[in-house]
DNA sequence: TTGAAAGCGCTAACAA
DNA sequence: TTGTTAGCGCTTTCAA
């Protein structure tokens, strides 16, 4: 009777113990050759490093972070199903993280607090090392503190209140204040702003930088709300030229959805951009932004930055320094051919 | 002289140790009492439980993993980076698993086969119990398999050559086929097919179901490849409705930009859609879906139920069950007014 | 019913 | 220069 193969032919990954056998070292031998420290002749260390690339030899994490107490790993708690926003965030935040070594736990929540707790719970059973929250709006969001007592947590593209908290955020008010700046310094004089809801913390915020920035340049002011689609750009700008009253000549738009709703508005009716209206809109969203006749001038949130600069403060935040507040970083302004400019790229800063 | 606080007031979580010490029983009662296994008397079981809930322990499970050499993660590697499809497979996946208790490391190798190498090297140390391999388009790619040798992978929304590889993909061409009896089965008679590169595998492959339903219903074919965008989708319109030729009366776009953009196109020219053409789009991507106008009819991969189906899978090979080939999953046909029929929602199957 | 102890794979302190 | 060993936190077997 021939004996059968083991139906699992997964095979155990060789340790260290496999290695010293081979090298005929003792264990602790091994282990100082294959981690460069401790006096060691250059023979015997060879000789080690040999066998263990022979045999495939790759260290635990799972028992060196056991005996380290520290997991080299983080987890990112998003509550953005579609990822619009969040994933550039995290593609940046995975990337600087990984140059250090650490790996990311990725978690979806969707807005579940229920969910949220238990990803959490798991998270805190891998012993993770830092925490990052995103979401799929800026907004302030409740805090996760007292579930993660001493845990690094970083809070971007959203906020929370809570006392030790960090929070990374878009500089909303300022984005917009550049936008709009941009439309005066082209000349514009009547420049409405056609945005989203008001419930939206970034609403209110964009609202403020345009303000700021008419009150700046001596013009007057009309803002309208509405739903973050292109239906609505459409719908705004039948609207406002409709009118027998003032017409504007430029429109700052909430986002390049309803900047590009507006721009074919206007088509439709015949009116020319950016010759006799200029419009900026926010995102700089390029599936939307290129596609749009002409293509659109915006705001560009620079989210990758975000997500890169988030990932260098966790790192100091895992490494016991204490960061705490809110800090905005800087939009851009991305020049396309909406606003009759030549292209260029204007930093906030 | 006061004693200074310590600096970093990162507590270290409590142990099994430390409950069994403040329990008064053994280290061996506590594990049993927890685990809701093993004969123990009631009152016991509750002060240790009890005990537990109050100092706030949370098992470690890396020191649990090492003892049943089952990490509980597992890894997914991407080279989407803007995320388009992948992030639906991946949040359906990692519901599917989260459910599971499996936790899972999100990397992205962005194409570059070295970072590829190091992201998995980095998962093998972390020993996950299987891998995801995902990517932006569907092509063929390189084979991850001998760097990780008796792990389960999945190749999902794209495939390798590799003996016992298991993929799943869409199916493109079942969804081409639906997309184009669709069309015909309106009574349409000159269906051409606006389609993307064919360099990719996706394209060919709806190119090849398209032919299939012309041929099932003695229809010609018209082909034409251009880059994935708006602006070919309005070129195409453009081009194919000047022409002294036959004119088409329905497209069918290789993706939904390109509908979208010719149905812009059609519009500028005056022509009905779908009274005078009717369109059918791919990828039922809704920003672009829902703000065309008229609202597209698109074909669905149904990226979620691949994912979670992915996850499902995953999770068999894990425990052990050999499964291998290439699957590819439905998509559907969802119905919105590019085509003149009413709301509706077919399934391929 | 409860306790003691070995062992998962690794590192570091100490001994030889 | 090399070897021995305790211990990271947990589970499980065996003994009491």
């Amino acid at each position: 009777m021939v004996a059968k193969k083991p139906i699992n032919t997964r095979t155990k990954a060789p340790t260290i113990r496999d290695v010293a056998r081979v090298a005929k070292v003792s264990i602790g031998t091994a282990s100082k050759a294959l981690n460069a420290n401790g006096r060691l002749s250059t023979e015997t260390r060879e000789k080690v490093k040999r066998v263990a690339a022979e045999i495939g030899y790759r260290p635990n994490d799972l028992a060196q972070s056991l005996h380290r107490s520290k997991s080299m790993t983080v987890g990112v708690i998003t509550n953005d199903s579609f990822g619009r926003f969040s994933f550039p965030i995290f593609e940046a935040l995975e990337e600087r993280l990984a140059a250090e070594g650490i790996a990311v736990f990725m978690c979806n929540a969707t807005d579940d607090p229920e969910r949220e707790r238990q990803h959490l719970d798991q998270l805190l059973g891998k012993r993770i090392d830092g925490l990052v929250v995103t979401a799929r709006r800026t907004d302030n969001r409740a805090p996760i503190g007292r579930f993660a007592h001493g845990l690094p947590v970083i809070y971007v593209f959203t906020h929370a209140d809570e006392d030790d908290a960090h929070s990374l955020l878009p500089d909303d008010e300022g984005g917009a204040y550049l936008a709009t700046t941009h439309l005066a310094s082209l000349g514009r004089k009547h420049i409405v702003h056609v945005t989203g809801p008001e419930r939206f913390e970034a609403v209110r915020l964009r609202l403020k930088g345009y303000r700021r920035a008419l009150k700046d340049n001596g013009l007057d002011e009309q803002v309208h709300h509405g739903p973050w689609s292109e239906v609505w750009g459409r719908e705004a700008a039948a609207k406002l030229f409709s009118k027998k009253t003032q017409k504007p000549d430029a429109l700052f738009c909430g986002n390049d959805q309803i900047a590009r709703g507006a721009a074919e508005g206007l088509r439709d009716l015949g009116i020319q951009v950016p010759r006799d209206v200029a419009i900026v809109g926010f995102d700089n969203w390029e599936v939307i932004t290129q596609a749009a006749r002409p293509p659109l001038t915006s705001i560009d949130m620079n989210l990758k930055a975000l997500g890169a600069e988030a990932g260098e403060r966790l790192i100091a935040m895992i490494g016991g320094q204490k960061i705490r507040g809110a800090r905005r970083m800087p939009c851009s302004l991305v020049i396309r051919q909406s606003c009759g400019s030549e292209m260029r790229n204007l930093s906030e800063v």
